[in-house]
RNA sequence: GGAGGGGUGGCAGAGUGGACUAAUGCGGCGGUCUUGAAAACCGUUGGGUGGCAACGCCCCGGGGGUUCGAAUCCCUCCCCCUCCGCCA
């Protein structure tokens, strides 16, 4: 969310942020309702003004035996246009917060500024293709064959877009995770926590996912409780209402969590394989940072994401999100496209982003100075990594021709020193 | 699920209709003293909002009500704690 006085005083910037990222919005509209709206509360801030200082008056009248009717009934008929006036007020603001919930994060200078995907900027590429000497298979088939991927049990279980893993493959996806949480604790400095996945709504409005992404949720049927679509939502809300020492920043938390979404509006796509799931596992790395340095901190928690490809040797490349792909809450975004050379092309398996105060904004998590004034913290995030599209990226980089699949150095001390998956044999 | 207790500033904790303009302590900040620090002492210190300012208004879990006036009384919802029951 946007200051308020911000927007009155910068109305021309957001203006074009809409127009770039291409959305609708009254801004008009909402400036008039500011105006209104302080208007109003200024008239009914003197009578209140008056009434209190009459009260008190009467108060002493009372204590001296001075007949008090009079001012009394003044003071009632003052009340009844406090009362008018707030209802004014209300109405005035319930439409302002409409509009001013559904302002997106204004894009830093550094963002290119287009409608789609296709003005994303490509910043870097890391890693060599794998040469294959035969025709390499997307990572389904290759699940499939090994019987370590199970989709239609997956489905019969629940529905479509949900897998079962098995044997080889169940303990792969357990030893990325275990991979990546130690990496990021005890090389980039992040503290893991293990968060609720079950929010409240006030987590999901603090991280942005409400009031635009309702429909992208799963939500509990007789409980106001939503599962999380990442852990971005439980981790940033940690310290919700908070105001921090200036000392305790930054703030590095990673966590691995389980993550839900519904996938409204995208039938069709993807619709084989690992890449776009109603249930998947991520590390997700998380910080709170002091406001003059977030866009260093977005460099860094990129590398520590970089890193986790590194490391497993699957080839990457970094683009920097275009104006009109950046997500609602952020001021600018880093995506981690990993090779798949069975399908021969990059997909997003990381997401990182700073998010400035919009959401430290929303959610009240300040810092005091050494003044002793409270200032907003500013938030950032980004997967460390998708755990699911690792999976599908290490099966179709490491692919054999007998249709088994290498497992990278890194990863063999958490698969008790396996060398190759072989099928659903834990040995 | 049943019974009881509770939600007040960064934290702890008073406050049952009019000087609450929220006591007091801790913590923070500034200062005195000191070679320096600690201790002690003195001062200061919540958040938000409107206004160029003077100054005003709002905020004691959320919402509603009574009253000239509500942290305080009433209604309602939420959350937390203790005990009992059930249970991984």
């Amino acid at each position: 969310m946007l200051e308020l006085k911000f927007i009155r005083e910068h109305a021309e910037l957001v203006r074009a942020s809409l127009i770039n990222r291409g959305m609708e919005l009254n801004l008009d509209r909402l400036l008039s309702l500011d105006e209104k709206r302080r208007a109003l509360q200024t008239e009914a801030d003197d009578l209140r003004s008056i009434r209190n200082r009459v009260s008190k008056e009467i108060g002493e009248m009372v204590r001296k035996g001075i007949d008090v009717t009079d001012k009394r009934e003044e003071m009632k008929r003052v009340g009844e246009n406090i009362a008018i006036l707030e209802k004014k007020i209300k109405s005035t603001e319930e439409e302002l917060d409409f509009l001013l919930a559904r302002v997106p994060n204004i894009p830093h200078e550094s963002v290119p500024v287009g409608p789609d995907e296709s003005y994303n900027r490509e910043e870097r590429r890391w890693g060599e293709f794998p040469q294959f000497d035969f025709q390499p298979l997307p990572h389904w088939d290759i699940g499939q064959g090994l019987d370590i991927l199970d989709f239609e049990r997956g489905v019969k279980i629940a529905e479509s877009r949900f897998t079962l893993l098995k044997g080889q493959g169940a303990l792969l996806e357990r030893a990325l995770i275990n991979f990546m949480l130690d990496l990021h604790t005890r090389e980039h400095g992040y503290t893991e926590v293990f968060p609720p996945i079950l929010v409240n709504e006030g987590c999901m409005f603090a991280t942005g996912q409400l009031p635009k992404l309702e429909k992208e949720m799963y939500r509990c049927k007789d409980d106001p409780l939503y599962l999380i679509p990442t852990a971005e939502v439980p981790v940033t809300n940690i310290y919700r209402g908070e105001i921090l020492d200036e000392e305790d920043l930054p703030i590095y938390l990673c966590a691995y969590t389980p993550c839900f979404r519904r996938e409204a509006g995208s039938y069709g796509k993807d619709v084989r394989g690992l890449i776009r799931q109603h249930q998947f596992n991520k590390v997700e790395l998380v910080k709170m940072v002091h406001p003059d340095n977030s866009f260093d901190e977005l460099e860094k928690l990129t590398n520590d994401a970089e890193e986790v490809l590194q490391k497993l040797g699957l080839p990457y490349r970094v683009v920097t999100l275009s104006t009109g792909d950046l997500s609602f809450a952020a001021a600018k975004c880093y995506d981690l496209e990993v090779w798949l050379p069975g399908q021969g092309e990059y997909r997003e398996i990381s997401s990182c982003s700073n998010f400035t105060d919009f959401q430290s904004r929303r959610a009240q998590i300040r810092f005091r100075t050494k003044k002793g004034k409270a200032r907003l913290v500013h938030t950032l995030n980004g997967s460390g990594v998708a755990i699911g599209r690792t999976v599908a990226a290490i099966l179709e980089n490491y692919q054999q021709r007998d249709g088994s699949v290498m497992v990278p150095e890194v990863l063999q001390p958490y698969m008790h020193g396996l060398e190759r998956i072989t099928g659903t044999r834990n040995e």
